[in-house]
DNA sequence: GAAAATTGTTCAATATACTAAACATGTACA
DNA sequence: TGTACATGTTTAGTATATTGAACAATTTTC
């Protein structure tokens, strides 16, 4: 019986690319061997699973990513309609409704979002992964956004860039009044 | 740093003993041999993907579950400093105001905007660089999106993702209703 | 009760995953 | 140019995953 596994050589390389990492960086990120992530990359061994492990931390994302053989069809012309029931963000923060704009399969390091606050409401976010930037445009409303010990007052049409590898969060103070921002995360670490 | 693969052994076995089969059968069923097996089930060695994939199929279950770890440890992040508040342009077009969210040197293949449409008015664009990806989230109003021979009707909360190598325009046809979009340029890393 | 079959665990041998270092091939910079 | 650096590949050695067989421990069958 002949049993093929998930060509993961080919995900590998196309999120490392996607992220613009090297070899090098990845290696040190994940704690693999550049030589090795090489030799997978071109499918030459077959990976043990604590490696690959490893690489899927070190690329931020789950393993079963890696494991997927997804063929992804490249659209052109992708619409993400508003009224209907898309997909949705769950947080535990009250008044605080978070729509997910981009498909994940199209852009593996960036993501759009559409965030809600009702009045008084809070979003607070845990540190993302070192390098991770955050793009918010206020599209109504006013909020407060506290990234570490910094906080800067956002009004309509405002934007704000921060790196987000630290607790940060964004409110509503407003009583009545609601807010809705724009947010894009990008998920490129630092080259050096 | 010392990273520690899911707990395959514990799951494996719990099927294992769920489906009432022995490592002989199992075995025979997946093609690794039961030493193997019972080696990785009490984790005594790190198996490789190819062999865990043909376990998952011997036990009728998708590979994901076998990986799945549900004690999975936070990861921890080093500290950055926080980013500062970006400065704001603004240019005119005809009707069409473009407001340059980002600047070009904070980031080199991200342009971010937000576009505010009067009634009845128009933006044309030339043909990008090859590869580029634009990001469209409507925040008001109504547009009409052409790209190329490709026609979208968006409203207030739609998302687009189209590649604009090609020539588009985005245009506002209500007389009254003003419109505004906010809008993600993307820049492929491809050379030339 | 004992032989035989069944089940899971170790053992020695082999195949190969994994690594560090050298290598090849650019790319930037003076 | 030349020199340095940067990125991906190959190599040689080591660590270990994998296997067939032997082993122990339990259950079955007469």
């Amino acid at each position: 019986m002949e049993i093929n596994p998930p060509a993961i050589g080919k995900n590998i390389q196309r999120l490392r690319n996607n992220r613009k990492l090297t070899l090098n960086v990845l290696s040190e990120r994940s704690g693999v061997s550049k030589a090795m992530l090489s030799q997978i990359e071109s499918d030459k061994v077959n990976p043990t699973v604590a490696t690959v492990w490893k690489i899927a931390r070190g690329l931020n994302v789950e393993l079963n990513d890696l494991l997927d053989a997804q063929g992804e069809p490249k659209r052109v012309f992708s619409l993400n309609p508003a009224g209907d029931e898309g997909p949705k963000l769950e947080t535990h923060d009250k008044g605080v409704t978070i729509k997910i704009l981009s498909p994940l399969h199209m852009v593996e390091d960036l993501e759009m979002y559409l965030i809600s606050f009702d009045g008084h409401s809070k979003l607070e976010s845990e540190p993302h992964y070192p390098g991770t930037q955050e793009y918010l445009t206020v599209v109504k409303g006013a909020v407060e956004v506290t990234v570490g010990e910094n906080t800067a007052e956002l009004h309509k049409g405002d934007f704000l860039v921060y790196h987000c590898d630290i607790e940060h969060s964004i409110a509503n103070h407003s009583s009545t009044q609601p807010a809705q921002v724009h947010m894009v995360v990008r998920f490129s670490p630092e080259k050096r």
